[in-house]
DNA sequence: CAGTATCCTATTTGATACTG
DNA sequence: CAGTATCAAATAGGATACTG
C-alpha cells in the first residue's frame, strides 16, 4: 500500500506504535471501499455498468441470483458514493437509466488488479486451502523447532 | 476487469445473456478473493505483516480495537489461503510467529492499487456522499426529461 | 417498470472468560 | 504467550408481497 493513508510504523522496532486510535480504522479511506467493495454485489454491478448503461430490470436479469432488494440497496450505494448515475425517464411505464459515472469508471482499473491477481492464482489458493484442511485432519505437530531459542518477553 | 474469470457479455445488445448460472458468482475467483479482502481485518493484518514478522500478540497491540478472536480467525483465513505462515517455537511461553508468504507479498501491490485509489478519491466521495444525504432532504423531482421517450418494453 | 415494506435467516463481529 | 469456547449483538442478505 501506499502508505499515505493509515501510517503503519516505516520500520520501527518492538513494541510497535502505530499513531491511531482504537478504531480510527473505521474511517479510513481504504478499509472504507474495501469494505464496500467485498459486499456480495457491488464489484459485479460495477463491472456489468462498465459495459453499457442498464435499466433496473435490465440489470436484474442481467446478474442472476441478486434479489430485487439487494439490486436496490447495491445501486443506491453506488449513486451515494458518486459511482453511479441514476436517470429517470418520466414515461409509463416508467424507466430509470444506471450507468457508471467517471468516477465509477476510474475504479475499473484499480479493481481488474485484484481480479487479475485472484484469476492468477486461484489454482495456488484453491491448493493450500485444500492441503491445510488436510493438516488439520492429521498432524498435531510444532513446525519449525529451530531459529529462536526464546522470545524476547 | 480482465474478462478471463466471469464472463460478461463482450457487447451484446438487450437482452443481455450472461453465460452463467445463478450463483456461479459464489464460485467466482474474483469474487471470492474480493470478500475475504472486504472483511474487516484481513487487509490491514496483511499491510502489517507487509513490514516484518509478527508473534501473536504484537500484532494484536499493533492493530488496535481487534478482538483476540478475530485476530485468530483473520490469521487462520490467511493461513489457509496460503498468504501468510505460522512458525510456532517450542518455548515457554510459547511463541509464534506470523509472515506474509511469496503469495501473500504478491498481493500487496494489486492490493495498493484500490487502496490508493481510495486515498486519490475518498474526498470526492466524502462530498458525494453529503450531496446525495442532503438530496435525500430537498428534492422529489425527476432529473433527465430528456432523451427516451419509450423505453423498449 | 422500478421500486418499497416487512419479515426472517445467516453470517460477522465483539465481549468475556478460561486454558495448555 | 497464544490461543479456545461461549454467548450476545450487529449487519448482511434473501423471500415475499405490495405499489405509483
Amino acid at each position: 500500500m501506499s502508505g499515505t493513508h493509515t501510517d503503519v510504523p516505516s520500520m520501527v522496532a518492538t513494541p510497535l506504535v502505530l499513531p491511531v486510535v482504537a478504531d480510527e480504522y473505521e474511517q479510513c479511506p481504504v478499509t472504507d471501499v474495501l469494505r464496500r467493495v467485498g459486499d456480495k454485489w457491488t464489484v459485479l454491478v460495477v463491472v456489468v455498468l462498465g459495459q453499457r448503461p442498464y435499466r433496473f430490470n435490465e440489470l436484474h436479469r442481467g446478474i442472476p441470483g441478486i434479489s430485487q432488494r439487494m439490486l436496490t440497496r447495491t445501486l443506491r450505494g453506488l449513486e451515494e458514493d458518486g459511482l453511479a448515475s441514476r436517470a429517470v425517464f418520466p414515461t409509463v411505464p416508467p424507466s430509470v437509466e444506471y450507468a457508471l459515472t467517471d468516477l465509477g469508471r476510474s475504479l475499473l482499473g484499480p479493481l481488474s488488479a485484484v481480479a487479475d491477481w485472484a484469476v492468477e492464482h486461484q489454482e495456488q489458493i484453491a491448493r493450500s486451502r485444500a492441503r491445510v484442511g488436510q493438516e488439520r485432519f492429521t498432524a498435531g505437530g510444532v513446525q519449525e523447532p529451530s531459529r529462536i531459542a526464546a522470545p524476547g518477553q
